[in-house]
DNA sequence: TAGATTGTTAATCGATTAACAATC
DNA sequence: TAGATTGTTAATCGATTAACAATC
């Protein structure tokens, strides 16, 4: 098992990938598949699969292929899922309450502790049994219960300086939902998911397609 | 202005946060910057943004750098921010209400016109002045209402379904928030918001991080 | 004009794919 | 054993960075 190999963020981002089509597999009660046959159903190479999985050992069995539920027992130890991670969410609006909702979460380790708000409105409000808290007490509550990550789904105006005392405060990582790159000077991590950036993506990508389809047409037409 | 060069996804997904940036700049009375003190400020190479801006363009004037006001415009206008789309949200769960009550989607051109349940709870709500419909009625409602975007946001075991009926319903691009890969055989632009595989990616990157400091911890030790 | 900075070509770097010896 | 498929090295491809002539 290649120990500290730099591992690229492509093959980072690939993982939850394997895993996901991996469950599926396992749910089908499929025992074993070969790299080959995996790169089908997800349309990739299986060189990538092979490469990308022996970054961090060696799964499978020459003449054989991969053992799903090993693969996918692994790789759920590759990404963390094995540990319980204590989360609180700052930005109880519509989005931190549907986060705040999403049990799916919880069921992979990611465990709800607090809810935190400037709203007056918001605060005391119980979503799952957990009372929205003011913000003004983050800072205890996240020392005592030794938070590990936070979802942040607060205005961007804010974001930042949150961003900077929950680093402080001993925080891990920083599951970032607002519209704003956070460069923070400690190590905490940050995964930024810029929900507008996708839709632009998006509009961009249905604009080129029907240019493209109207460039079809002209020709047709000559 | 080159006209049909391929241009690569890793492209595609920068210019959102050129935009991004530059709304910024206009924000701040900013009228002219170069790609270099723009790459200190994203940290990119100026290099980088060049290259990108010139797939599309020169925006650019030599010896003066971009006037942020005109890139501004012109990225909003690669990006297709210069049309209205109507958009439907399917499933108006925790993440569809969120969706729906997200103004800011609104206000550059993603106009809210319909919402979808199978949950007969849901069916009559109202969400800003939008009542949520029975699903069936969808069809009609794409078809008489050219829908362009539909944002899924229903379990998992119905988004395949869905997806394919809108597609060959005419709708030009789905927002994927279901864990899933949707590929159809239509030309629908899909893009997918895998929350969970973000959320482990987080987790994965988190434990590198502690490990890296166990061994610093372990080194000084010795 | 001189200085600044672009647009673009060339060089480098990294990621993906192909190939194949190792081995179950 | 023979066939299958991995793990891994080598080749290819694409994306990023560097360099610089063009030009405002």
């Amino acid at each position: 098992m290649p120990a500290n190999r730099r591992i690229s963020m492509a093959v980072i981002r690939r993982l939850p990938r394997y895993y996901r089509y991996l469950g599926e597999l396992l749910e089908n009660g499929i025992k074993r598949i070969s790299s080959k046959e995996l790169s089908e159903r997800m349309g990739v190479t299986a060189s990538q699969i092979r490469q990308d999985l022996n970054n961090f050992g060696g799964f499978g069995q020459q003449g054989y292929g991969y053992n799903v539920e090993y693969l996918y027992k692994e790789i759920a130890k590759i990404l963390g899922l094995d540990n319980k991670y204590k989360v609180i969410i700052v930005g109880v609006g519509n989005l931190g309450q549907a986060l705040a909702n999403y049990v799916k979460f919880e069921e992979r380790g990611f465990v709800l502790c607090g809810l935190f708000d400037v709203n007056p409105r918001l605060i005391g409000m119980t979503i799952r049994g957990i009372e929205v808290k003011d913000i003004d007490e983050m800072e205890a509550f996240v020392k005592e219960n030794k938070i590990d990550i936070a979802y942040l789904t607060l205005p961007k105006s804010k974001v930042r300086k949150v961003a900077e005392d929950l680093a402080s405060w001993g925080v891990k990582g920083l599951w970032n939902f607002s519209p704003v790159d956070l460069d923070l000077s400690s190590d905490v991590i940050v995964e930024d998911v810029h929900l507008s950036d996708s839709l632009m993506t998006l509009s961009y990508r249905i604009n080129r397609q029907m240019q493209k389809k109207e460039a079809q047409l002209k020709k047709l037409h000559k």
